[in-house]
DNA sequence: GCATGATTAGACCAATCGGTCTAGTCTTCT
DNA sequence: AGAAGACTAGACCGATTGGTCTAATCATGC
C-alpha cells in the first residue's frame, strides 16, 4: 500500500503519540514498554516490527515528531509577525497556551527526554540536531524579517536559550505565566 | 559522639556524594540502587538506615546537597563584584570550568535530577524550593550591589532562567562556550 | 565486662524491566 | 485460489529493579 488511506492513525502513529506523552511526562527511563503498549493498545511484536531496535528507536522517532511540531508552531507564531519581537511573543503565549493544556506542569521541555537512555551518545546528538534544527527554523524567520543572518542566528539561540530554561521553571512552578513573561524579561518593557 | 572528628566522609556522605554524580549523569529512574551503593561502597542495609524511605529520600538530600553547593558557587562570584554584571559573569565561568571537568558532558544542569521519580508531586516541590533558595540568593546579591528589591529578584529569576537552558544547550553540544557567552547574550556587549 | 542502641552486611524477594521468538492473521499481488 | 510478505498477538526469558529482613558487628554507656 502506497497510500494508507485511513484516516485512523495506524499502529506506528499511536506509539509515538504514546511514547512522546509518557517520555515527556515520566521520563526515558521512567517509561515502560508495558506502558506504552497499553496506553497505544499495541502488542509487543508490532513494537518490534516498526521499530526493530526497540525503545531507543521509538524515543528517537518521538523527538524527531515533537521537534516539527515545535518548528510548526514557530511558523506559525511568525506568520503575520511584524518583528521578530512579535513573533516570539506570539510562539511564547501559544507554548503557554499548550503548557496549560498539558495537565498544566509534569511534562519536559522541548525534548528533554534524550538525556537518560543507554547509549548517551547516540541520544545526545539526536537531541542536539533536533534543537538546531528549532534554532534554524527561529533563526530563518528572523532573516525574513530583514536581521543579519549572523544576528539571527544569534537571537534565536539566545532567545531559545532562555525558552529552554524557562519552562522548566515554568514546570518547577506549575506556572506557566513565567513563559509568557519571557519577553519582556529578554527584551525589556514593549515599546509601544 | 557528637563530633565525628574523623575526616573522612561518612557512609551517609559517600552515599549522598555517589548519588549525586550518579543522577546527575544518568538521571533519577536510570540510576540503580546497586550502582549507587558499588561506588560508594556501601552496603544496602546501610542505606535503609540512613535513608528509610530509600531511593527517593537519597534523591531528596542530594538536590539540597547540591544546591547549597551551588549557593555557594554564587556567593563566591559575588564576593568581590563591583556590580551585577561582574558577577554574574564570574559565576559563567566558575560555572563553565565546573562543566568542562565533570567529564566535559553528561550531566544535568543544577538538579534536573527530580523531574523523574514515583511521587512526582514530592520531588517537584523539592526542586522548586531548591531553585528558589538559588534564585534568593542571587537576589541578596543582587540587593547588596544597590539594585532595587523586587528589581534584583527579577533580574535574578530572568538570569538563572537564562543559565539553565544554557546548561542544558551546553550539554547538548558538549560546549562550555556557550555558558561563557551568557552574559554578552543577555546583557549585550560588555560596557568597558 | 556486659548490656544496649547504632550501624553494617548481604541474602533474599516479588515485580518489573527490555527484548526475543513463534504462531497466527490480514492484505495484496499474480 | 493460492503464495508471500506485512503486520499483529502475546507467551516467555534472563537480568535487574527497589525494597525487606535477619544476623553480625561496632561503639558507648554503666
Amino acid at each position: 500500500m502506497l497510500l494508507p488511506m485511513t484516516d485512523e492513525p495506524g499502529t506506528r502513529a499511536r506509539l509515538i503519540n504514546a511514547a512522546t506523552r509518557l517520555f515527556r511526562q515520566r521520563g526515558y527511563d521512567g517509561t515502560g514498554l508495558a506502558e506504552i503498549l497499553a496506553e497505544a493498545g499495541v502488542p509487543k511484536g508490532s513494537l518490534y516490527h516498526h521499530f526493530p531496535e526497540g525503545k531507543a528507536d521509538l524515543a528517537c522517532a518521538a523527538a524527531d515528531w515533537i521537534a516539527s511540531e515545535i518548528v510548526r508552531v514557530l511558523d506559525d507564531s511568525f506568520r503575520a509577525a511584524p518583528d521578530w519581537r512579535h513573533g516570539v511573543t506570539t510562539y511564547c503565549h501559544k507554548m503557554a497556551k499548550l503548557f496549560d493544556i498539558l495537565n498544566s506542569a509534569d511534562s519536559c521541555p522541548v525534548f528533554g527526554l534524550l538525556f537518560d537512555g543507554p547509549d548517551q551518545e547516540r541520544f545526545r546528538g539526536h537531541a542536539a540536531a533536533a534543537f538546531d534544527r528549532i534554532i534554524a527554523a527561529a533563526a530563518r524567520h528572523g532573516e525574513a524579517l530583514g536581521l543579519a543572518p549572523v544576528t539571527a542566528l544569534d537571537m534565536a539561540e539566545t532567545f531559545l536559550i532562555g525558552f529552554e530554561g524557562g519552562w522548566m521553571l515554568a514546570r518547577m512552578r506549575r506556572d506557566s505565566a513565567v513563559l509568557r513573561s519571557l519577553p519582556k524579561r529578554l527584551y525589556g518593557p514593549p515599546a509601544s
